[in-house]
DNA sequence: AAGAGGCCCTGATAGC
DNA sequence: TGCTATCAGGGCCTCT
């Protein structure tokens, strides 16, 4: 589900609610995420405080006084929920989850604080967590993945180096994260379609103009979408138990057969598949 | 080596 | 009502 802006959403608020909090108890109820949790996750995490919260691409990264790190992805439906114990059913900031109360299934683990608790629920175990004992372990790790659309290297240059000659086509880089961090499907959607960029045109034939579309369009559609609080789809809250709006100004994403919401184009949103993921855009203003 | 497709998993929804 | 099929925001692994 969460693609960078919402992963920046939740981050926002686990800086605000747990920076500088320290972990008094930790509750595993399943230990089978996407990974299985790691055998150090507790005494990684146990009586340590929170030093830091940070994000790069879909992953939140927690760092501890000790300078060890707890990376989290949410996979397609891992969500947040901080509870405060003086009132067990509301959520008050939570990340993400439109329910008034705590899940009923699939809280997988608990973090105790003093005051509160954090709940990570994830139905379909996509999500995992990571620990890194130190800065070069995890920096080992992310290494691998490329820039962030905000990033300065995500320049003409490197797209020209990436996709000369490529018959791969734009949308699967977009989704490739070791090529650009953090776009997901909607997104990727959304990016081609301002860009007037048919997905399915092989990026070996893009031109430098397009590369420009790209990367703008790219910080573009990502800024907005945290600025509206990220895409609420299935109800799915932002930080401060609000629904993200982002999904309200989808140009493609879910639009199948409907018209082309561009100035004076009189196209119709087309849906595919495209490597097994629904793609969408428009059969007139996207070459 | 690059690129396509399968798979991990549960839940919501549509169609019969 | 209850079944079956399809789809979902991700990413790793395998096969060609």
């Amino acid at each position: 589900m969460p693609e960078l802006p919402e992963v920046e959403i939740v981050k926002q608020s686990l800086y605000k609610n747990i920076k500088s909090k320290k972990i008094k108890k930790i509750i595993i109820k399943n230990r089978n995420l996407r990974f299985k949790l790691p055998n150090n996750f507790s005494s990684t995490l146990k009586n340590h405080k929170i030093n830091h919260v940070n994000r790069f691409s879909k992953y939140l990264i927690i760092r501890f006084n000790d300078n060890k790190y707890c990376l989290i992805h949410l996979g397609m439906s891992g969500t947040i929920h901080i509870v405060r114990n003086k009132d067990k059913n509301l959520i008050t900031n939570t990340s993400f989850y439109s329910s008034p109360s705590i899940p009923k299934k699939h809280n997988h683990i608990f973090l105790v604080f003093d005051k509160f608790k954090l709940i990570y629920n994830d139905p379909r175990r996509f999500g995992f967590f990571k620990i890194f004992l130190s800065n070069k372990e995890l920096s080992d790790y992310l290494k691998k993945y490329g820039p962030e659309p905000f990033e300065k290297k995500f320049n003409v240059k490197y797209l020209k180096k990436k996709l000369k000659g490529k018959k791969k086509n734009i949308k699967n880089y977009l989704l490739d994260q070791n090529f650009v961090s953090g776009i997901g499907n909607i997104y990727a959607n959304e990016i081609l379609f301002f860009s007037k960029i048919n997905p399915n045109k092989k990026s070996g034939r893009l031109n430098v103009n397009d590369y420009k579309n790209i990367i703008l369009f790219s910080k573009k559609v990502l800024k907005f979408a945290i600025k509206k609080g990220g895409s609420t789809i299935q109800n799915f809250l932002n930080t401060e138990g609000n629904l993200g709006l982002f999904q309200n100004y989808f140009k493609v994403y879910g639009r199948e057969n409907l018209r082309c919401l561009r100035y004076k184009c009189t196209g119709t949103i087309k849906k595919k598949k495209m490597s097994n993921r629904s793609t969408f855009y428009c059969n007139m203003c996207q070459k």
